[in-house]
DNA sequence: CTGATAGCGGTTTTT
DNA sequence: CCGCTATCAG
């Protein structure tokens, strides 16, 4: 085995150690996914385990696709009868469902639907609806969120409704019939597919026996992420032999939101015990300076195991640091620092990633990327084929098809609209859930059976012969040809020529994209079929990034990725830490853990930027700076500010007492004179002194009206003020509004009234007279 | 049935 | 700012 040279001793260490448990944790950057390649080789190829007996369980579908590539170029796959299957939880669940599922009876069969959040989000809100309960007490998202993290806490819908908590006991009710309308339909849902599967090990030995005996060795990848149904799924799989490898780092644990138990990897030893214990410490990634940053900041976790990296690399550029004043100057100093970087370093090596905490920080980075022409990929936002319009058109594909695909028929039956209402709608999906017919059987019988008007019969018909028409065509056309034909003969292009805006002309233009896709994956060889699975496969932003200049992405998505070039955005407070975050000291740790793992991204260069504002939800917020910025080994940082900044401030600080110990005057040692100090606006009051102030600024630009001279600052009057609008209020009025009791208004936007109510935070209203009265 | 609009709320993410 | 929903007039 040539390839074992090539590891340091405890990465040697973790990949023979083959019988047994085994805990390998592995810092960031340690070539923890070459210790698992490895093993897997090793096994195989040493130890002769037959290839399929052997489990290995990444976290995303995209590390196992890597895994699998990788282990391919290791060991030739021709060679074995079998292969090592590599799979994520949830898909190795999936075929032992489709195998098993009907043992637990009722309704099930091994023909289960899977369904995802959106259908789990209508089936919630259906429940809500049906059961009388106002999305105001009980948001949708809420009862989804509960529900979902109470399956994944092992706890049922009965000790729900048993509880004193009236809104627990809600949630009990929305759970209960939530669970019976899954069952009712054969459907699963993501939680689901690790809870029966765990229900079913339990509950039939013999399969229990069956899978034992099938995977003698099991490797889990990620560990640190595993949640309670997932442990509880490896230990069923590990009852008979206990050939178990587990690799993770703790401070990389940074979906506890979704229910992982840092706890699993952290009592590993316990759980497992003999285990053996293997700790990779160093570093093959990071400059020395990248890694004693990440060192620093993660220190200041209590609950962690010790487990300092270190590193053989060079000591590298000092980490650099920049306070800009809004959101987009931050952005434009990254795009800039992009294009210099570029300037000297090519292919590989001038990979760039900018990492923020949340989605809603992409647009002013993609903005500022488009701007000086930089190539981008934006990883996890809504890819080209989540577009509504290109969904539509996918739909009317899939409908094509298979008449029966219940899915596509809701989604196109009414896009473009074409007068098929919500009654019609309503009345035609009842009859065919009583009846048992698909959607499109169901769609002949009420035509023909006169059940619905005649305006609503006509527009009925109209879909259908459209959906007839179109499934003759695809028997002749040309992927391309037929797709065009769905655009336009469905009047979807009409539609959107008739918007005659912006926005609709964009989607056009997408759908042109798409019409070329299918004409290139068509001289490619691919089906139709093919093509609409690929559409479904949303993540595949790999072919872009290989000539992508910049990929920006939030920090968790970015966990198992790495990058020459590192800009971490946004260190702010209230951003990150994240606003929902900063009570509770538990999850203030995942934070750090997050700062931690957006640190450890970098090989090269680190830039940390933040803004002293930013517009949040349309208004400007002003934050302070990140908590985090304080961790920093600041003698590792270098300021690129221009002017006044926190780190500036920060250093002149520490000077000034340095000074004043050693009895100096602190004014010699400065190098300009004081800038005039930031004001930090982040809380309500303050929000209210910021408007009063520029309420000030405003008064002094512009005299009072009525006098002679000067100039009048244009109003933005607003341009008709109907019956019964925000008229009679003004800025600094004190108003009442039923709900949210008494507020201030801050300012006049239009037709808009900016109302601050304590408590509830700042409203927008329009139509404001009705429910406000002047105090 | 459709389109306009007032009101309101808004983590992080994969399967 | 953006997207969703309830509501209402046409």
């Amino acid at each position: 085995m040539d390839f074992l040279k090539t590891l340091n001793p405890q990465q040697r260490e973790a990949v023979t150690t083959t019988e047994g448990p085994v805990l390998v944790l592995a810092g960031a950057g340690s070539g923890k996914t070459r210790v698992i390649t490895y093993r897997i080789a090793y096994l195989i190829e040493s130890c002769g385990v037959r290839p399929g007996n052997i489990l290995a369980v990444t976290f995303t579908n995209k590390a196992a696709a890597e895994m699998k590539e990788r282990i391919e170029k290791l060991i030739p796959p021709e060679r074995y009868a079998s292969s090592p299957l590599i799979s994520t939880f949830h898909s190795f669940c999936v075929r032992l469902l489709r195998r098993n599922l009907h043992l637990l009876g009722g309704n099930y069969t091994n023909d289960f639907t899977i369904y995802d959040t959106d259908d789990q989000a209508k089936i919630v809100k259906s429940c809500l609806k049906d059961l009388h309960i106002d999305e105001k007490m009980l948001p949708p998202r809420n009862a989804q969120f509960a529900i979902s993290g109470a399956k994944n806490h092992g706890q049922d819908w009965e000790s729900f409704l048993k509880s004193n908590d009236p809104k627990k006991a809600t949630i009990g009710r929305v759970f209960k019939l939530y669970e019976e309308r899954l069952a009712a339909n054969n459907a699963l849902d993501f939680d689901d597919l690790l809870l029966k599967s765990v229900r079913i090990l339990r509950k039939f030995p013999e399969v229990q026996e069956y899978y034992n005996n099938w995977f003698r060795y099991i490797l889990i990848d990620e560990y640190q992420d595993t949640n309670p149904p997932q442990y509880a799924l490896i230990r069923l799989l590990t009852q008979k032999q206990q050939n178990l490898c587990v690799v993770g780092d703790p401070d990389q644990s940074i979906y506890r939101f979704r229910a992982a138990d840092i706890k699993n990897i952290l009592d590993f030893e316990n759980h497992y015990p003999g285990a053996k214990l293997i700790k990779l410490t160093e570093n093959y990634r990071s400059t020395k300076t990248i890694l004693s940053a990440a060192n620093t900041v993660i220190k200041n976790n209590k609950e962690r195991k010790e487990k300092d990296l270190f590193t053989a690399n060079s000591e590298g550029e000092k980490i650099h640091y920049y306070q800009a004043g809004s959101g987009e100057a931050e952005a434009d100093f990254i795009v800039n620092e992009i294009l210099r970087w570029r300037r000297s370093h090519l292919g590989a090596e001038a990979q760039a990633a900018v990492l923020y905490r949340t989605n809603a920080q992409s647009r002013v980075l993609e903005e500022a990327c488009r701007r000086v022409g930089l190539k981008y990929v934006l990883v996890g936002g809504f890819s080209f084929y989540q577009r509504a319009e290109i969904k539509d058109v996918i739909a009317y594909l899939k409908l094509v098809l298979n008449h029966t695909d219940a899915v596509a028929f809701e989604r196109v039956i009414n896009t473009p609209p074409r007068g098929i209402g919500k009654t019609t709608l309503d009345a035609l999906f009842e009859n065919s859930r009583r009846e048992g017919l698909t959607c499109w059987e169901n769609l002949g019988r009420m035509i023909e059976e006169n059940r619905v008007q005649a305006r609503a019969a006509n527009a009925l018909r109209a879909f259908k012969s459209l959906i007839e028409a179109l499934t003759e065509q695809a028997e002749h056309l040309s992927q391309a040809d037929l797709l065009k034909a769905v655009i336009k003969q469905s009047g979807y292009a009409k539609w959107l020529e008739d918007e005659r805006s912006e926005d609709a002309e964009a989607r056009l233009l997408n759908l042109e994209e798409l019409v070329s896709a299918a004409a290139e994956a068509e001289l490619r060889g691919e089906t139709i079929r093919d093509f609409i699975d690929h559409a479904a496969l949303v993540a595949d932003t790999d072919a872009l990034r290989e000539d992508a200049q910049v990929t920006l992405m939030t920090i968790h998505a970015a966990k198992g990725l790495e990058f020459p070039l590192v800009f971490v955005a946004g260190m702010e407070e209230g951003l990150f830490p994240h606003q929902r975050s900063v009570a509770s000291a538990v999850e203030m740790e995942e934070e750090r853990r997050l700062f931690y793992v957006a640190l450890t991204r970098a090989k090269k260069q680190l830039f940390i930027t933040h803004a002293e504002w930013r517009r949040q939800y349309g208004d400007e917020v002003y934050n302070e700076p990140s908590r985090f910025l304080a961790e920093l080994p600041l003698e590792r940082l270098e300021n690129r500010s221009r002017g006044d900044s926190w780190l500036a401030r920060k250093n002149d600080d520490t000077r000034k007492r340095f000074i004043a110990v050693s009895g100096g005057n602190p004014e010699a040692g400065r190098a300009a004179a004081p800038k005039p100090a930031m004001t930090v606006y982040n809380s309500v009051d303050n929000v209210r002194d910021f408007f009063k102030m520029q309420q000030a600024r405003k008064a002094a630009a512009a005299p009072a009206s009525g006098s002679n001279y000067g100039y009048r600052q244009p109003e933005p009057e607003p341009k008709r003020s109907p019956a019964g609008t925000s008229g009679g209020f003004k800025a600094g009025d004190r108003v009442r509004h039923d709900k949210y009791g008494t507020g201030l208004i801050l300012k006049r936007e239009g037709d808009k009234l900016v109302i601050n109510f304590p408590g509830y935070g700042v409203k927008k209203f329009v139509e404001a007279a009705a429910k406000l009265e002047k105090i």
